[in-house]
DNA sequence: CTGAAAGCGCTAACAT
DNA sequence: ATGTTAGCGCTTTCAG
């Protein structure tokens, strides 16, 4: 029933070799090309991409790991990393790894199965070994707002998360913070940020108090029991940095719990610039990801390398931005 | 490179035959049978699903069609199905179709040329033709939180939408609410909440104006100035009702940029309890669906008929539920 | 410029 | 119980 190059060819009267030559636009006599072409369409024709991988081209999909899809960051990312590859006629499978090791390789041995042309790690990662694997086999790979860990030459698109770290805590420096707390998930992308965090406070002389910084699974409620926690210390911050928006989110919701008014009473801030962050109130001060622009690169590099042009390892550091909304205050 | 059924047949001492039949668990020799397991582990083995489907084995993905990833509730959605389908060895592909026919149609023929196992259509979708097509054809179909159109004979798992709409509208004017607006998206589920509104309204002989129900392409910016619009009209609704909670973030906005209270001058309802409706300020009225079970039956459903077991074609209606939180009020 | 034929990795009769 | 062989639908030399 499945109709096949082989129905085509007899159509067309031509022989199988022919009508796979009009398929992959090679030389074709003008004639034979239009009888192809009309028997293709009248037969509506579509080609096995089954069975044209089996040997040896292209199934254009590919493998999008990432932490969990119900992320509003990684979800913004996901759609934007879908139009840009749909564009080049690529596909993408989802793998929500909720950064667990044994996910990560499972999902990347299944993929691999069904023979994906390329890997992109979004949103960080666990497992470096089945990037390492990947890499060793020359199998393309992309890490997408995924911290590189040092040793990985692997191609990379990320926001410089220190930077970005820095700029918010200087922020809130600036504002008269001294005392500054941060909530962060145990990724490598917030360990950056915890750095640049740290690193303003020393530029000003601050003390970083270790337990200060809390690290947290990726949910609201537990950045909201954190946050509770923190706030019945002794001597609670006056300020607290989220690592992400959604970590953000929790603290507010923590916060308000406690009865404190934002950001008079405390100072809340996020990472991301999602659409959360527009969307609570107050609304958030929060670092903006050029995610446009990133999940772009990430896709013309992967392609470029699935596709065999060019093949120089890179790694992109964007600029992070702050933005300043009402979350944040000068200390009272 | 690549090892394969006959390295490892080689590797065995046996055919390749045997080593399929390992593979299918079918009937093997004891002897042969180990043997053939330890030469796949020695080989680090892993057969290759696109030839094993092209000789009419499943490829074990199934086409995942969305309006777009990057919407919360899709996006959770879409987590709970991938886990769903992951624990039977599923893989999902996504493809964002915005609602558009063309986009609907062409992602479904690529998909079709990659063979995946079926579809799912979540969150709504446009063109009943390519669905009436894949049924026609016999291709695994089943729609999730989308609202059949009535003379397709589909599988479908949804939340009664006709209810929700009826319950928050009933509860709206429980609370003393005459004037009540609907900002919707042209989308077949919102227009059964609209009909679950209008249906309230009348059992209380209460008048809807039309110009108070107003269509919207899917963006919070659009619900915003559609808003603005409306509060601006001689005689302003005291309650506007989002057909989810993406539009209620909109109005929210819009009315706060008019420098409502809410809910005191505005009482604003959305749909689909969202983790946004738990996060704005005041905290939203909404309905609940209950997505879990939702994602799991229909996954159910799907590998039921791509597996084969059984073929009744069913359509689950479930219960939405209303949750009661601080964007509504009793009317002034 | 066109066609015949081998082969991609696996499955499924059919033999043995 | 195991092996032989003919495909699955397409690409790709290699001849003609």
């Amino acid at each position: 029933m499945k109709i096949t190059i082989y129905d085509v060819a007899e159509k067309a009267g031509v022989s199988i070799s022919t009508v796979s030559k009009v398929l992959n636009n090679q030389q074709v006599g003008k004639k034979s090309k239009e009888k192809v072409l009309s028997a293709m369409n009248e037969l509506k024709y579509k080609p096995s991409v089954l069975a044209s991988a089996l040997t040896g081209k292209r199934t254009s999909t590919i493998g999008f790991l990432l932490p969990d899809i119900a992320n509003p960051f990684i979800a913004e990312m996901a759609r934007q990393v879908e139009d840009r590859a749909h564009e080049r006629g690529y596909n993408l499978v989802i793998c929500s790894t909720d950064f667990r090791s044994e996910k990560e390789e499972h999902y990347v041995s299944l993929l691999r199965q069904k023979s994906v042309d390329g890997f992109i790690f979004a949103g960080g990662f666990k497992n470096r070994n089945v990037v390492m694997e990947l890499l060793k086999e020359n199998v393309p790979v992309i890490l997408l707002a995924a911290e590189p860990h040092p040793n990985l030459t692997v191609n990379t698109v990320t926001v410089d998360n220190f930077v970005g770290g820095y700029e918010i805590a200087n922020y809130l420096i600036s504002q008269g913070h001294k005392n500054i707390a941060v909530i962060a998930e145990d990724a490598t992308s917030s360990q950056e940020r915890i750095r640049g965090y740290k690193q303003a406070m020393q530029d000003h002389s601050l003390f970083v108090q270790d337990e200060h910084i809390m690290i947290c699974n990726s949910s609201v409620e537990h950045a909201q029991k954190l946050t509770e926690a923190i706030l019945d210390t002794p001597n609670p911050p006056t300020a607290i940095i989220g690592a992400n928006d959604l970590l953000a989110i929790g603290i507010l919701i923590g916060a308000r719990e406690k009865n404190l008014v934002i950001p008079q009473d405390l100072s809340i801030t996020g990472f991301d610039n999602t659409l959360l962050s527009k969307c609570c109130d107050p609304t958030l001060t929060t670092v903006d990801q050029p995610i446009q622009s990133m999940c772009s690169q990430a896709v013309n590099i992967l392609l470029a390398e699935i596709e065999g042009k060019h093949n120089t390892r890179q790694k992109i550091l964007v600029l992070p931005k702050l933005i300043i909304r009402n979350s944040t205050c000068e200390v009272y």
